[in-house]
RNA sequence: GGGAGCAUAGCUCAGCUGGUUCAGAGCAUCUGCCUUACAAGCAGAGGGUCCGCGGUUCGAACCCGUGUGCUCCCA
């Protein structure tokens, strides 16, 4: 099941793509899915319970028969959302970590660092799933914080008079386990003790009182009973002072024969009971509240346990080395850049990676064991029994038993921008060559040691090159509370729901338009209402097109070429801003530029310029021109919104190609001028509606407009435009102000509205004033800044040409301003 | 305990290499519109000590320090 976190990050990945495709790039992007053992193997458990079968009760063979049916079943689901959300991957390379080929792949490198004496098998302290039952990463620990009990327990002393010695522990359950109390040899309170013994509570065991100065002298009584069977700093402990190990758990969380009580008894349910028994027998102290962090797996939820435990590992010193390196050196880019010092502390302090799980969904780790116990490491059965018949001649496979663990998902994973190219079985095939190194990873942050980090080591080893350019890490999605989305909370609306609701563009829009890479977003689903609504837009602008179609006709002379040529400049102009966003993936930003392109731009502004009046026709260029320039803007809008766009685009008129595979044309430069004076209409325009509204005047009172200005021409291009945009009768020029009329100033131009309508000068006044005083406020600052010998010296050429045209600007208004004042 | 990040409009957030074309978007609010594509809309408007303090600079939302509050990662 795929949710938002999926949906923004593919949704992202589409979008890269797409546009790759439209500049014309040979464009690769590869489906697939993990095997995702733990969480698979949790399902595929209860669904066999669920019929009544016991998973012990079965052959490895018979139950891997249920996974793969499982795997079929649901497995394609995913491939299937990112359909539903218009993902244009290559579907004939989807790949899946437990494909026999990748297998294989998965196997050969088990046994190349294996040789190489990378992999080792060893005694360790690991992180215990009870119940998935099987060892796990560091990394797939989640630290969370807990309200425990801190408990105190008084263990008597060894000696003739009845004395005790107090510890504190949040794990009472776990004394059983006790093989020392410690505390700090600096510690008064206890000095007397050395070399005596305590006993354990309960159970009567006696053991030493040893001291070591690891102890946190404030931390509860100073005294800490030492459990090296169940916690890593026990474990030290006692390997420092050579203490007994003994482990009080079974493998699914119940107390074991070792603990001598609660045998067979969960250890949460022995934690309550045994503080019971405790008061019974005089060694419980008291009890307190207490905040600690507590480790639970990231699959399954269950509480962590420290267990002692014989592992496959991976040695990952050497392999760090490079891979931090190519991100440091910038070899490898990371977007944001914020990520690398994450990305180097974890390679910096990096630890050996537990690859061996306790599992049967997954690739069986290739090793054998004869009867002493050595180990064959060997590509397959036949070879290991050559090894193993190499010492032991007469020996044949019945003598070999093969180790049952699997490797852990992740020891596939790092292998996906190889294997997906059959890296394996031909190392240096010919799209390997050209698609490796890889441009883009797009994943996110909460993955990057997981997948990122061991994905660059193994580029470096078993290629010797990087897997991929850059990486963009996306945000995490949250909810209202800021809780990250995930299966286990069910805080994540079902994506395949909200597309048949809203639609995929609309999630898509959503999901975009407001995730710059690497920030968070808080999901509401109040935020699908902007795609929506943007979609709909869309929609009844080629309805408004697509109606003047009947209208074209060859009497009608008006060519609107204003109109027209700025907007194809303001594509441009937006086109180019689109290229400059996404070479730093700022594609949220793109989105709100093309977003206003299309809404303001567009639909309020040229189409109102170019819409015939009311039973009027429209020019045959006029209509072909304006589906051009919607061809256009649904072109940069397709990589973000690929339905809507290619659906609108067919809609408009017949074609040839379908949208999403034209190509987008190359521009140099906007022409400046004709932006600078659409911008200047729209000023005017805005301007005479505000008047409107402050001096009462109706949309449908007409107006006539006189015009003072030195620069006729940019409005003699497009009075036809104007007067329909302001509903003037008409629009003519003069050098001097008219009386009896409301007075403006746009730019450096003074206009004059005349109407029928009796004008309140006060208002008018006022806002001249208004605009009065700002402009000789903006003066000043300007002209301080000017005055000032440092700025001058100082500032770069062309910041003081802006601020000398500031200046100048400025003086004109203020002039004009002034003029128009002395007339009210 | 170690590290990282965040604090901008009522809410959710943009703001790239410091320079009034930079204080913005969506939602919410207010006013006016059933204007012949769209009321899921149109035309306008109001609203911010850019967390506090100090510093660097000719110039700081942006850089540095510090305080406060919040979040995340690691141990």
């Amino acid at each position: 099941m795929l949710h938002m976190g999926h949906a923004l990050n593919n949704t992202v990945q589409d979008i890269l793509i797409r546009r790759a495709k439209m500049q014309g790039f040979n464009t690769c992007w590869v489906p697939g899915t993990d095997h995702a053992s733990i969480a698979t193997e949790a399902k595929v458990v209860n669904m066999l319970k669920e019929k009544g079968i016991d998973k012990n009760n079965l052959s490895r063979e018979e139950f891997l028969e249920y996974a793969w049916e499982w795997k079929e079943k649901y497995g394609g689901i995913i491939l299937a959302q990112l359909k539903k959300l218009g993902c244009s991957l290559d579907w004939n390379r989807t790949h899946f970590t437990m494909d026999e080929g990748y297998y294989k792949a998965v196997i050969n490198v088990f046994v190349e660092l294996y040789n190489k004496g990378n992999i080792y098998r060893g005694v360790k302290m690991i992180n215990w799933d009870p119940q998935a039952l099987t060892a796990l990463s560091d990394e797939e620990v989640l630290h969370k914080e807990a309200n425990s009990k801190l408990t105190y327990i008084q263990y008597k002393i060894d000696s003739e008079t009845e004395e005790y010695i107090t510890i504190a522990t949040v794990r009472p359950e776990t004394i059983m386990g006790d093989t020392a109390v410690c505390v700090h040899p600096d510690d008064e309170r206890y000095a007397h003790l050395k070399g005596k013994f305590c006993f354990v509570p309960l159970i009567n065991r006696r053991i030493p009182i040893i001291f070591d100065d690891y102890i946190d002298k404030e931390f509860g009584t100073g005294a800490l009973k030492v459990t090296p069977a169940h916690d890593i700093n026990d474990y030290n402990l006692g390997l420092k002072h050579k203490l007994a190990v003994i482990d009080t758990l079974n493998e699914n969380g119940t107390m074991s024969e070792a603990a001598e009580l609660y045998i067979s008894q969960d250890r949460f349910v022995v934690r309550k009971q045994i503080v019971e028994d405790l008061k019974a027998s005089g060694n419980f102290v008291k009890q307190e509240d207490y905040n600690n962090q507590v480790g639970v797996s990231e699959r399954t939820g269950a509480v962590i346990e420290p267990r002692l435990s014989m592992q496959w590992w991976c040695d990952m010193e050497k392999m760090a080395a490079p891979a931090l390196a190519a991100v440091m050196e910038e070899e490898i880019d990371f977007y944001p850049s914020k990520f690398k010092n994450l990305y180097r502390h974890w390679m910096g302090n990096i630890k050996d990676w537990c690859i061996s799980r306790q599992l049967w969904w997954g690739q069986r780790i290739p090793a054998w064991y004869d009867k002493e116990g050595t180990i064959y490491v060997a590509e397959n059965a036949d070879e290991a029994l050559a090894k193993y018949q190499s010492t032991n001649p007469a020996g044949s496979i019945a003598d070999l038993r093969q180790e049952d663990d699997v490797l852990d998902t992740w020891f596939s994973s790092w292998l996906w921008p190889l294997q997906v190219f059959d890296w394996n079985e031909n190392k240096d095939n010919k799209e390997l060559d050209y698609y490796y190194p890889t441009n883009t990873l797009v994943t996110g942050p909460d993955i990057i040691f997981f997948w990122v980090a061991r994905m660059v080591m193994a580029g470096y080893q078993f290629k010797g090159k990087k897997p991929f350019d850059q990486v963009y890490f996306t945000g995490i999605i949250r909810d209202k509370q800021g809780r990250k989305m995930s299966k286990q909370l069910g805080n994540s609306p079902d994506l395949l729901d909200l597309i048949e609701n809203h639609g995929a563009d609309t999630v898509r829009f959503s999901v975009m338009i407001s995730s710059p890479a690497g920030n968070d977003i808080l999901y509401d689903e109040a935020f699908l209402e902007q795609g929506r609504n943007f979609c709909n837009k869309m929609w009844n602008a080629m309805k408004l097109v697509k109606m003047w179609e009947a209208r074209v006709s060859p009497d009608v002379s008006n060519t609107e070429t204003f109109a027209i040529n700025w907007m194809q400049e303001r594509i441009k102009q937006v086109q180019l801003s689109i290229e400059e966003l996404m070479k730093d993936f700022r594609l949220s930003e793109a989105l709100k530029n093309i977003y206003s392109l299309i809404w303001d731009d567009f639909c309020s502004w040229y189409l109102e310029w170019v819409k015939p009046a009311q039973d009027q026709g429209l020019s045959a260029e006029v209509y072909t021109k304006t589906i051009d320039i919607y061809e256009s803007l649904l072109q940069l809008l397709h990589p973000y919104m690929p339905f809507v766009t290619e659906e609108i685009y067919h809609l408009l008129r017949d074609q040839k190609d379908d949208l999403m595979n034209r190509q987008l044309p190359s521009f140099t430069s906007a022409n400046t001028e004709i932006l600078t004076q659409g911008k200047l209409l729209q000023d005017l325009i805005t301007a005479v509606r505000d008047a409107r509204v402050k001096n009462n005047l109706k949309p449908k009172d007409v107006i006539k407009l006189a015009v003072d200005t030195k620069e006729q021409s940019v409005y003699a291009n497009a009075t036809s435009l104007l007067s329909r945009q302001i509903n003037a009768e008409e629009i003519s020029f003069t050098s001097e102000a008219i009386q009896g009329s409301i007075s403006l100033v746009v730019g450096t131009d003074k206009f004059y509205i005349s109407s029928n309508v009796t004008i309140d000068t006060t208002a008018q006044k006022e806002q001249l004033q208004k605009d009065l005083d700002y402009q000789k406020g903006f003066l000043m600052s300007v002209e301080k800044k000017l005055s000032n010998e440092k700025f001058v010296a100082n500032a770069k050429p062309e910041i003081l040409a802006s601020e000398q045209k500031k200046q100048s600007d400025a003086l004109a208004k203020i002039k004009t301003i002034e003029e128009s004042l002395s007339l009210l």
